[in-house]
DNA sequence: GAGCACTGC
């Protein structure tokens, strides 16, 4: 059904093809003369990434070929048997809320069902969000060959730094939810769309709560045409359903294996010991399949192979031989990698693995999953301006989740070290993320795109006055809002960059002060997670003494300069080959500074088209010195306090004064905060520019005490002159 | 003397 139709549009598209490819890549490489990005909603296909089209090679016909092939696989998913209902059910409701459990193929079948089916004289495309980037290209790429079309073309994806869609080809748009936020900032009432579905709805990111809460208004005021479907694995159906009027449910059952769950008969002691007492004895009473733990964190991971490691030579010759394997995402990516190559022989992989493992990362041949049952959750409390980083018990839908990960392929068996008690007393969902974050960029959003009522709003699960009320300071005080409440020009700029709201103004500052070029490259570094990574604790004492050698100025002045420090030295690297040493030796992540150059590029083109003027930016030769001469040239001291000052501007309440003991005291509250010894800053004695007066940090987190991360040394004069001029805006 | 997980034209 509807497949002659699909030939026909690819054949109509054979021509463009050629013509794409001819003006696919202009620009790349050469910051200094281009902007990647623009304000307009320029959706046009690749913007020139070298690994364009793949299949350029290959015929339509071929790609038909290819997707008839696929067909049978598609036929026998759950979805595909209920396409009629499906189908009907959707074109009946203006919402429909589908929970299809994993492997019913609903994120793949449901959008090509509706490509077809929904009436042509409905103008527009669907779009698809996803939280993840990975699944959206996945995805996309998955039904571009099941629809027998190239990526980009009738089927497409849109990420950050990767959009393969064209603005009026493309029918079917898979995207992260970040990206429909922007699209909606642009074109507040999505007119290039006729339905949008929103899927892995029950993760409840808060990108995905705020599109349902905008969908939700588009559909009672201007867009009362706009299909919503929204997915979701597990029962949440019911707050999705009350939240669109009782729209109705639909279910789909999936395709997965049985998975034989067992509980302790008494809760354990200790979660380490027990995960590798229960992954030693499956070892010697299984033959075949590996085996997925999932602990809370880092120090439990690391604890619990060194303790399997000890072990291993001990085992008997009769049991498979045990490989552990860490799996967290602050590991380098090329240890990450190594959980998915397969072992040969009497072999057997034992993954220990945080949260990453339940959603993002999928282990081929797991056949066992053992669950402590407990996970890490940052928790922001907005009283304190501070967030606090607790171990908590998982909910029942992410225990599910779990288990789920052992019955991919072929059955398995789930290990839960607690009790069934426990079990039943678990909450059903784990607190959603709208209400344990900071909400000052959604709050910022919700402004720039015209609500003015913000406690009053469309909220799927409302985040609490509180949180509001201390989000709006924030603004305020950030010059994002004026008195009024409304967006003021700074505030629209900020809205602008995809960055958090303090990062924007520091940004801006740094615009208005001269010194964009050092502030951007800090500010991309800082929006890259994982880019300094932990040295395992063999080599920890190395790693810092190899950073602090080189990292001259970083040393004295804080983590925020050695980032520039590192920055400018990678930059200044000419092989591949050297970078990765590089990297390897000071035990930060190259494909994170790949990522930093892509934030650069990405948002000094925003700047550029805030201030409608060029922004300098260092080409390769420009920042090409030798070490010492980053030190004599780059970044002379009077620089760096400029520097520093704007970051001032963005966490002014991220400061803390030196006491005569060498302690800090937070400057809002007074309370004792200590520089975390991930810093370079971490037992400073301060050397020949004596102690810190104070010190300014990015974040301010509570483990076991209060901790300063990403901290430099500022001077108190620096500190007055900026504060009394925030103090004075604020009161006014 | 320590680091849950995602994401943004």
């Amino acid at each position: 059904m509807g497949k002659k139709s699909k030939a026909v549009q690819d054949r109509q598209n054979g021509k463009s093809i050629g013509k794409k490819k001819s003006n696919a890549n202009p620009l790349k490489r050469h910051a200094g003369k281009k902007t990647v990005v623009t304000f307009d909603d320029h959706q046009d296909g690749d913007t020139g990434d070298s690994d364009s089209e793949a299949l350029d090679h290959v015929s339509n016909k071929e790609l038909k070929t290819r997707a008839l092939r696929l067909l049978k696989g598609r036929e026998s998913l759950p979805v595909f048997q209920n396409k009629e209902k499906i189908v009907s059910h959707i074109k009946a409701n203006p919402v429909t809320i589908l929970i299809g459990e994993t492997g019913s193929g609903k994120s793949t079948q449901i959008p090509q069902f509706l490509m077809d089916e929904i009436s042509p004289m409905h103008k527009g495309a669907i779009a698809v969000t996803q939280p993840r980037r990975v699944a959206a290209i996945n995805l996309a790429t998955r039904v571009a060959q099941e629809h027998g079309c190239r990526i980009g073309h009738e089927v497409g994806y849109s990420v950050r730094f990767d959009n393969k869609s064209h603005k009026t080809r493309t029918k079917l748009k898979y995207l992260t939810d970040g990206m429909l936020i922007r699209e909606l900032m642009l074109d507040k009432n999505l007119s290039n769309y006729k339905c949008i579905i929103i899927d892995e709805a029950h993760e409840r990111t808060i990108l995905t709560d705020l599109i349902l809460g905008f969908l939700k208004e588009l559909q009672l005021t201007k867009r009362k045409d706009l299909k919503v479907i929204v997915m979701s694995a597990t029962l949440q159906a019911d707050l999705f359903s009350k939240f669109f009027s009782n729209a109705p449910i639909l279910f789909v059952e999936g395709r997965k294996f049985k998975v034989d769950r067992y509980y302790l008969p008494r809760p354990c002691e200790d979660i380490v010991d027990s995960v590798v007492r229960c992954s030693v004895q499956l070892n010697s009473s299984e033959t075949t399949g590996d085996i997925l733990c999932f602990l809370p964190g880092q120090e439990e991971i690391d604890k619990a192979v060194a303790i399997l490691n000890k072990i291993i030579p001990y085992l008997d010759e009769s049991v498979p031989r045990i490989t552990a394997y860490p799996l967290y995402a602050a590991l380098p990516p090329k240890d990450q990698a190594k959980v998915f190559e397969p072992l040969k022989g009497f072999k057997r992989k034992i993954v220990l693995a945080t949260n990453i493992a339940e959603t993002s990362v999928t282990i081929p041949g797991v056949k066992y999953v053992i669950d402590c049952g407990l996970r890490k959750v940052k928790v922001w409390r907005h009283q304190l301006g501070l967030a606090t980083l607790l171990t908590v018990p998982v909910s029942k839908a992410s225990v599910a989740q779990r288990a789920g990960r052992a019955g991919r392929e072929s059955s398995g068996k789930c290990f839960r070290l607690f009790t069934e008690a426990d079990y039943k007393q678990l909450p059903k969902q784990s607190e959603s993320e709208i209400t344990r974050c900071e909400i000052t960029s959604p709050i910022l959003m919700l402004k720039q795109y015209g609500v003015q009522d913000i406690v009053n709003w469309s909220w799927l699960e409302h985040p609490g006055k509180e949180a509001i009320i201390s989000g709006l300071k924030e603004l305020y005080e950030l010059g994002a809002l004026n008195e009024q409440g409304r967006v003021t020009d700074r505030g629209r700029k900020m809205a602008l960059l995809p960055l958090a709201p303090h990062l924007s103004n520091v940004l801006i500052h740094a615009q208005e002060t001269q010194v964009l070029p050092y502030v951007i490259d800090i500010v991309s570094c800082l929006s890259v997670e994982n880019l300094v990574l932990n040295p395992l604790p063999e080599e920890r004492d190395e790693v810092n003494e190899r950073r602090r050698a080189l990292c001259t100025l970083g040393s004295k002045h804080g983590d925020l300069i050695m980032l520039k420090e590192l920055f400018d030295m990678y930059q200044s690297l000419q092989s591949n080959s050297e970078k990765q040493e590089w990297c390897k030796q000071l035990c930060v992540s190259q494909r994170g500074f790949k990522n930093v150059i892509k934030v650069r590029e990405q948002l000094t083109g925003y700047m550029k088209r805030l201030y409608n003027e060029p922004v300098e930016i260092k080409t390769k030769q420009d920042t090409l010195q030798p070490e010492e001469d980053i030190a004599t040239n780059l970044l002379q001291p009077p620089d760096i306090a400029g520097v520093l000052k704007c970051f001032l501007y963005g966490f002014v309440k991220n400061t803390a004064i030196g006491m005569p003991d060498k302690s800090f005291r937070t400057t809002p509250t007074g309370e004792p905060i200590s520089i975390h010894p991930s810093s370079m800053l971490f037992m400073n004695s301060g050397d020949e520019i004596g102690p810190c007066p104070a010190i300014l940090y990015i974040e301010h987190v509570f483990t076991t005490k209060g901790y300063a991360r990403s901290v430099s040394r500022i001077e108190l004069a620096w500190l007055q002159e900026i504060a009394s001029g925030v103090l004075k805006q604020s009161t006014r």
